[in-house]
DNA sequence: CTTGACCTTGCACGTAGGTACACCGTTCAT
DNA sequence: ATGAACGGTGTACCTACGTGCAAGGTCAAG
């Protein structure tokens, strides 16, 4: 496939193509005779995989990473299995916490018209915030 | 709290503050008489709470967005029902997309030690991406 | 054999979300 | 009364993630 193509079909824009490449997020791609990038198929499969790893919430690095447990990409199982130890507390993690952030909304929306609510179910859902003594903060 | 120790119990610097200040992420605190910033003890609750948004995907509008349905926020309750609801649908399709990569690095976790992965689950987890015919993307 | 839709590279620019710096005033402990 | 630690404003700068644009090459259709 050509980069138009790809991009087309992955609901990117073929500079976007150019600079994930650039990046090494994908593959440098072969070359046909007149230097126009030749993709292969599953290049649209791993864009929108970036796409939507990108929408909830992980940077293009950590979308790379996760990438790089493809079977295909992979060679050293032990990292393999490190990563994705790693990436697994993590999105646990934030299914935890987007469990709470929807309890809070589902009350919202069934009491939203009684009164009488003294606290904040949004500010609760989230309240357990573990105070770091060494402020980490993913995607500084 | 003058602005240090707001910051300092939030785990954010005091810049930041001025800047979710400036952006109306939090509310024009009131000032001494030297012109210091005075912030009610709840700014760190929000502020964390902002943090903890953005750390799930949520760009500063919609951390915004968000903290605006706190019960002290409210002034129209039906427009608090719609926001709710639709950040409800927004967190529920992002907890099923989350599962779909715990899943998949669950599976990659049990058995990275074995051969035979024929297909990537990985890429599986989000294969089922629904092409666009308005290429939509959130935080665009 | 030209026109338009592709493709190439390189570089500049834009937006979100901060972060640092300069320069100044305030407060407080020694 | 002086220096550190804090506060104020304004402006410039930074990273991540693209996006656009110029200047040019390729190719298929008319």
């Amino acid at each position: 496939m050509r980069i138009g193509e790809v991009a087309a079909e992955a609901g990117v824009n073929r500079q976007t193509l150019r600079f994930y490449e650039r990046e090494g997020l994908l593959p440098d791609p072969t070359r046909r005779e007149n230097g126009y990038r030749e993709y292969p198929q599953d290049t649209v499969a791993l864009v929108r995989f970036i796409k939507r790893a990108q929408d909830l919430g992980f940077s293009l690095d950590e979308a790379k990473a996760l990438s790089e447990l493809r079977p295909s990409a992979v060679r050293d199982r032990p990292r393999v299995r490190r990563v994705a130890e790693a990436k697994l507390a993590d999105v646990r993690q934030r299914i935890a916490q987007l469990r709470a952030i929807e309890q809070a909304l589902a009350g919202l929306v069934t009491d939203c018209c009684r009164d009488a609510t003294p606290r904040c179910a949004i500010l609760d859902a989230l309240a357990d915030f573990p105070i770091p003594s060494t402020p980490t903060r993913r995607r500084l």
